[in-house]
This record gives C-alpha cells, sequence and structure tokens, in this order.
DNA sequence: TATGAATGAGTCTTCATTCAT
DNA sequence: AATGAATGAAGACTCATTCAT
C-alpha cells in the first residue's frame, strides 16, 4: 500500500472508531460532525470526503456490528458443536443477546437503528471469499440436519429477529415488563415454538 | 368550566392537534416547536406553559393514540362474540394491525416512538371510572374461559405485543423481507405458538 | 408606539444602516451576515425575523438609496426652474450623476446590482400619501410643456437611464475608455439626441 | 508540437471548455473549481498550474467569446456590401444582438461580466498577423467612406456598446420594460442618433 | 395567562487552496 | 507537469428557550 492509500485508511478509520465511540456513548442525535471529527483529528472537510452525511457511517457501523456479531457467534457455534437445528438457532440468540446484555450502548445503538434491510445486507456480506456470508451459513445449518424440513424459513428468521431483538431492547435497557433473566425462558420457548409452527413432518422414510 | 378554562383547554387542544398533524405528516425531528404553534394559532411561549419539550407532548400523543386503538379493538371484539381466547387475542392483533395497515403514518408514528411503557400506561389508563382500563379487560378475557390457565401471562402478552408490531412495521412500511399480506398467516400462527407456549394443561381433570 | 414596536424598529434600523454600510465598503459578496448582525449589535437570530437572506436586505437597500437619489434630485429640480422638458431631464441626470460622482461606493453599489424592474419600483413608491412618486413626478414633467408631444416615454426613459447608468459606471470608476468630465458633454448629447428621437412635431399650429 | 506540449494544450482547452459551459448552465458563482475540474477531467492541481483563480478563466472565457462574435460579424457585414457607415454599425449591433437573442446564456455571461477594458481588450486582439483586429476594423470602416467625418469616434463607439449591451438585457432576459422585439426601433434610432450627434458636416465643399 | 421578539449556540456544508507524492 | 487528499475557515440557517410586556 503506497503512502497515501495507508493514511486515507488511517483517517478512514480514526472516523469510523470516533463516530462508533460517540454514537455509543451519547446518541446519534447528540452527536454532530464537529464532535466525529475533532475526535478522530481530522478536518471538518475531510469527513465529507469519506461520508455523505452523519446517516451514511451510521449505516455502515452498524452493519459492520451486526456483521462481526453473528460472525462470531457462527464461530463458537462450530467449536460447540450442537446437532439440533433448534438448539443451534437459540445458541446463537443466547450468545449474541448475551454479547449484547453485557454492552448497553451496542444494544442501544443496534436496536434503535437496525432495519431489516440493513441487518440482511450486513449478514449477507462477505469480508473475503474463503468466508461464508451469515445467510449461506444458515442455509448450512438447514441443511445440515438432513431430516429437517422448513416452511419460509427466511420469514421464520425474520419473526425471530424481531422478536428477539425487540423483547430484549426492553427487558434489558428498561427492565419493561421483566428482567431479561425473567424473560429468557419465555422467550427461548417462545422463538422454539415459532421454529416448530415453521417445521414440516420429516420426508418419507421408507 | 370557566370561561378562563375553556380558553386554556381549546389551546391545548390546537396545540395536541397540530403536533399529531405534524408529527404523522413530517416525522418527530422535522416538526419544529414553530410549526406546531404556528399551525395550532398560538404563540410560542404558550407551548412551554402547557408541555415541557417536544418530546412531552409527543408520549401523551402517543400514549392516547394506543389507547384509542385498543379501546375501539375492544369493543369490536364484544360486537363479535367469539368464544376461544387464542381467536380473541389474534382478533386484536388482527383488528389493530388492519388499521395501522391502513394509515402508514400512525403505523410509523407509534411504533418508532412506542415503549412497553408508554404502552402499558396507554391501555392501562381509564377514561372515566365506568370504562374499564385495557389491562382488565385482558384479565376478563383470560377469566371468560374457565378452562384456560395461563403461565406468566403478562410476559406472554409482551412477546405477542413485540412480534407483531415489530415484525408489522417492517413489513408494512417497507415490505421487507415479504409482504405484510405475505407475513400475515406465518405472524398469526407465530402468535398461536406463543400462546400454546403459554398455556398450561386445564385445570382439574379427573 | 409602544416600547416593543419601538424597539423592533430600531433593530430594524441597526441592521439596514450596517448593511448598507458593509456593502458599500466591502461590496456584497465580502459582506456576511455574521458581518452585518455584528456591526448592527444584534443576535444572527434577528436577522433572519426580518430578512429572507442577504439579497433581501440588499434589494430594500438598493430600491431605497434610489428613491432617496431621486426625490432630492426632484426637490433641487423645482427650485432651479427650468422651462424646457430637455434640460429638465439633463438636469436630472446630471444631478444624480453628481452625488454618485461624489460618492463611488453608492454608485458601485447601484450600478451592479440595479435592474430596471427595482428601480422602477423604488422611483413609483411613495413615501406618503402627500407625496408624488417620481413616476408621477417625471409625468408631470412632460405634461408640463403643452408643446410636448412624446413617442413611447416609457421607452425612452428606459433608454436614457441605461445609457446614463451604464456609460457612468465604465467613465467614474474605471476611467474606461475616457473619464467623466471628457465623456460628460458627449453623454449629454446623446441623452437630448434621444429625447429628440422621440419628440413628435408640436401638435398642430393654426 | 512535442508531445508534452500537445498534452499541457489539451488539458487547457478541456479547462476552458468545461468552465464555459458550466458558467453558462449554472451561472459563474454557483460553479466551483470543483465542478470545472471534474468535467475536464483533470486533476484540482492542475487548474492552478494554468489560472490564477475562477475570475481569471471567468475573464479569458468572456475576452475570447467577445472576440469571436465580433468577428463574425464582421464577416457578415462583408457579405453584405452596406455602403453607409450608419448601417454598417446597425448592422453589426443587430448581428451580434441577434445572435445573443438566441443565445440567452451567452447574453447573461458576458452582460454581466463585460466591462469595457475587456471587451476592448478582446476585440483589439488579433488572433493572427494576417488578420486585423476588430478595432482596425471599425477604423477602416470610418475611412472607407471619404466624406464622413466623426468627432470621438472611440467615446461614441462606447456609448452605443453601452447602451445596446444593457438595453438588450435587461428586455431580452427578463422582458423589462418592454419586449426586446417592440424596444428594437427605438434602439435602433437612439444609435442612430447617437452617430449623427458625433458626425461633423462632410469636408470639403466649396 | 398569553405573547412573540430576541437570543446565540449549534449544525451542516462548501470550497479555494496547499502540498506531499 | 500532474495529482488529489487534506485542510479549516467561512458561511448560511435553525431552533429551543427565555423574558419583558
Amino acid at each position: 500500500m503506497g503512502k497515501v492509500e495507508e493514511n486515507k485508511q488511517l483517517k478512514l478509520d480514526a472516523l469510523f472508531s470516533s463516530a462508533y465511540d460517540l454514537f455509543l456513548s451519547q446518541g446519534i442525535v447528540k452527536t454532530s460532525i464537529h464532535d466525529i471529527v475533532q475526535k478522530a483529528g481530522v478536518a471538518k472537510g475531510t469527513f465529507y470526503l469519506y461520508f455523505k452525511d452523519k446517516y451514511d457511517i451510521r449505516d455502515r457501523l452498524i452493519a459492520e456490528t451486526a456483521r462481526k456479531l453473528f460472525l462470531s457467534a457462527h464461530e463458537e457455534l462450530q467449536k460447540a458443536d450442537i446437532p439440533s437445528f433448534e438448539d443451534k438457532i437459540i445458541f446463537i440468540v443466547d450468545y449474541v443477546i448475551g454479547k449484547l446484555e453485557k454492552n448497553k450502548p451496542i444494544l442501544r445503538f443496534i436496536s434503535k437503528n437496525l432495519s431489516w434491510g440493513v441487518f440482511r445486507q450486513a449478514v449477507t456480506k462477505k469480508e473475503n471469499d474463503t468466508e461464508l456470508s451469515s445467510m449461506e451459513y444458515f442455509q448450512q445449518l438447514i441443511q445440515a440436519d438432513p431430516a429437517l424440513r422448513l416452511r419460509a424459513p427466511e420469514t421464520m428468521l425474520f419473526l425471530i429477529a424481531e422478536l428477539a431483538s425487540s423483547a430484549c431492547y426492553s427487558t434489558i435497557l428498561e427492565n419493561e415488563p421483566v428482567s431479561f433473566e425473567e424473560l429468557k425462558p419465555d422467550l427461548y420457548n417462545a422463538i422454539r415454538a415459532i421454529i416448530r409452527a415453521h417445521t414440516l413432518p420429516a420426508a418419507g422414510l421408507p
């Protein structure tokens, strides 16, 4: 990489990381571009060299954050060696929520701003060619169990994601209507119920 | 009511109704207090006599809107004469979503800003003494079926509300990942699955 | 006038006078709203209470300046008691240019920005009811000489105004292609020639 | 021309032509150097190798545009074979205004920015040695009619140019105070009147 | 109670110009 | 000669909030 390229990457990283910190600590609305560039140690104009506006950098950060979260969830899942599909989903949900529970600013940041579109784009993107995207991984999860037959798998995933994210936002951040610890078993039961509602009888065995 | 009291109420109503219209049509962020008072035909200072800030009036409006929505759902339910508890819940969900589907600005307004706290406060508030609050109504729904035994009914309600509101936001407003029409059967199935996951075996069988 | 009204007028006057000074001394482009309000001793927001933007205050100032200039020209003309219409026009042109020659910033300010529309609006506006507008005055000039019959008087006036303003801008401010003193006789001759070209033969004498 | 020289000329031409297009289409104020270099396909720094700033390139473009305009007017005049000096001037004015009327952006560009200095410099410059400059051409026009004796011919030309350009700007672009079609006869009469005011009685009469 | 003029901090955005490569 | 990333001053404009009337 040339010196110029290197310097560009440095500035870009500084902007990303400053914006991320500020978004997490004071929220997006209260973070100004002035704050971001000041923290990053670059000039205001530099921001506009790389981003359209505050929401541009926000969307890129959310996608990236979500991507990393699911990537590490997948890695852990592989280590865990869980045979059942249902258990795998619960494992991933539990892993991700566990991370978010430990880092409430990230939970706030992601939940408040994550649309399904951004989410899917995030988990669909490959970092490089050798790496599977989250969606491909999900396909593999399904195929890994040859007896499993699912109806409308993407809709199912969507329902689970919406339920989990929106329920954990309220319980973790606001303890409303119950603590997340209290909610957990019921939430996981609900997720299992949704999976079963999408599971077709196993294909005919002779 | 005295003349002065009457006048106060008039201004208050004007502010509420102007803010409501503006929040629906241009969103909360883009609506300024200047816009609200201008539309209401009162002076800027008057706003601050009644509200702390923009978010104060917003929260009151959301609660009120949600309250009315559920009130009319309950009224329709009574007319409909549905025996099963599960079907009653589906009826209410379907009624409310149906209304929101026809009025997307309200859907956007409520979903983006409705926390469980505001929601419960809204449906818990009684208009007057003779009228039941939504929560009391919900208790009655449960008791109406003597054979029904529910575990953690509020948690169940919370899960259903979060799932329904968050899933219909994305599908109705953004058609993501599918249209709401496509989602509907799966969503209702999921809700039924959640209810069943909270249903205990009927009491007192020999 | 109430105390509030009086204060409003004070602010308005301060803004007008500050903007006028700055426009004359550094030009419009180089004058910022920050400069204007600072000089006026009011807050930035106050500017936007009274004007749409910099060009709003500019147009109002130009119109006002032009109006005053022609008003004083008319006053002088009345004192001078000149019978011939042609001489009256020359007198006014000479008076106005004389003023501008002594105050080059005003010449620069007006000439660079005066369109015929703004000009006519300026000289057409009455300060109050008893005062004639410049245009009415001009009509009177024509009628004062019963033998005078003019073709297309407004077009004639337009040609004279354009010629005079544009020729004196270049000669007074840039001495191009000659000094204004050198130009003067030829300019006045040209104006007389234009008037004559618009003069019809006097109405039938017996 | 060497390869390097050729390349320089290419860049220069691209900058000129891009700036010209942008100045005409969006005006000078709204055109940034970024716009110009982007359209020209050269780097920002390159601009500063050839021009001091935006106004440098503007002045050169205006001069060039005016030069070409008058050059083609002269060519047409030669074809037309008009004997009278007065008619020749009217012919040139009419030709130039006719061109500008058909291309209002050029009219706006030139009129807003053309000073007599730039104008004279433009029409005085020779493209190459064999070609006459416009001013020399004008001298020839005068001498072509041996009986014609003019007082202060440059002043006369200046007055005509100022009158014509400033009157056609307002009428063509803004239809103020009348349309250009309406103005035309009066304008040409005025020009003829100015010429006559500069014409001395023919020499050498017995 | 009600008003609305005044505030001025705060935000976004643009752009001419420089300079290391 | 050419590049284009980086700069940061400069500018326009908004808006919640206050307070004298």
